[in-house]
DNA sequence: GTGGACCCTGTAGTGGCTATAGGGTCAAGG
DNA sequence: CCTTGACCCTATAGCCACTACAGGGTCCAC
């Protein structure tokens, strides 16, 4: 039994943020104080600490909606959950894949410049278009 | 000397991206016909061509604007645009840590679960706070 | 002169919050 | 009993980097 505050500092979730998951429809509406103050349980906390976590991990609002559907249906296999979790963790490699070739580049390009005057910077160079993708819009130019 | 469709298709970024560049001052205002339609020389296809190309590689608006306004100059040493490029290549080194590392805990409990029933289910175990956690909650609450 | 491809502006929506304005509630201390 | 200050309330707007309308205008070929 406590505020949103207590709720806030218990979590780590600002209370700001407990109100928008309450609006999205992510945590149930609490009961109220006579004067209108929200009053969380145990129960309230549980849940709240469960999207706080999956959040963390990187999963998104609605992924986490349905993870909290089938944590409601105890009986049902975890298969679902399982396709969730798996999919949210190809999401990851994909993204570790692309920071991981696009560092490379960028990483390539500083140690090529080295202190140059701008004209001569090979970092702007590597992000302007190559010369071939200019000459040939020229050449189509009517 | 092209319209805004043709530049989206030389370019690969969209019509309403342009006009969205160029509301934030990203491009510069092009000249437009009698009939005030944009049209487009050669140098803001290679601007625009900057911008995309910066943008795939990750770099902010805000950064991409500094660069650019950095490239107009091009008798100053480019220590700046170094500098911007390390920054946004620590930012990167940063995100791949931070993917790597939940990477790992979520393969973890991936690997743990095989089809039980939800309520023994391993990844909403993961998900949820520690026990500790709500016992001492509810050891505080008066 | 009409159909359809192209273009225009302005505004609202996305996700996941965060911040502000402008108030109300409540307990402790004077 | 009254004030102070911490806490809470709603509603709304802002952030980033777009994207997607609605409701029109332009242009060119047939």
């Amino acid at each position: 039994m406590q505020g949103i505050g207590a709720l806030a500092r218990t979590t780590g979730v600002k209370v700001e943020t407990i109100r928008y998951y309450e609006r999205i429809g992510l945590l149930a509406l609490p009961t109220r104080t006579s004067g209108n103050y929200r009053i969380y349980r145990e129960e309230d906390v549980a849940r709240l600490g469960f999207v706080r976590r999956a959040r963390t991990l990187g999963f998104s609002i609605d992924q986490i909606r349905t993870l909290l559907d089938l944590a409601d249906q105890p009986d049902r296999s975890c298969a679902s959950i399982d396709a969730i979790a798996k999919e949210h963790l190809e999401e990851i490699d994909h993204k570790i894949a692309d920071l991981t070739s696009l560092r490379e580049e960028l990483a390539t390009r500083i140690d090529a410049c080295s202190s140059n005057r701008v004209a001569e910077c090979r970092i702007l160079e590597a992000l302007s278009p190559a010369p071939d993708f200019m000459k040939s819009a020229e050449g189509r130019s009517s």
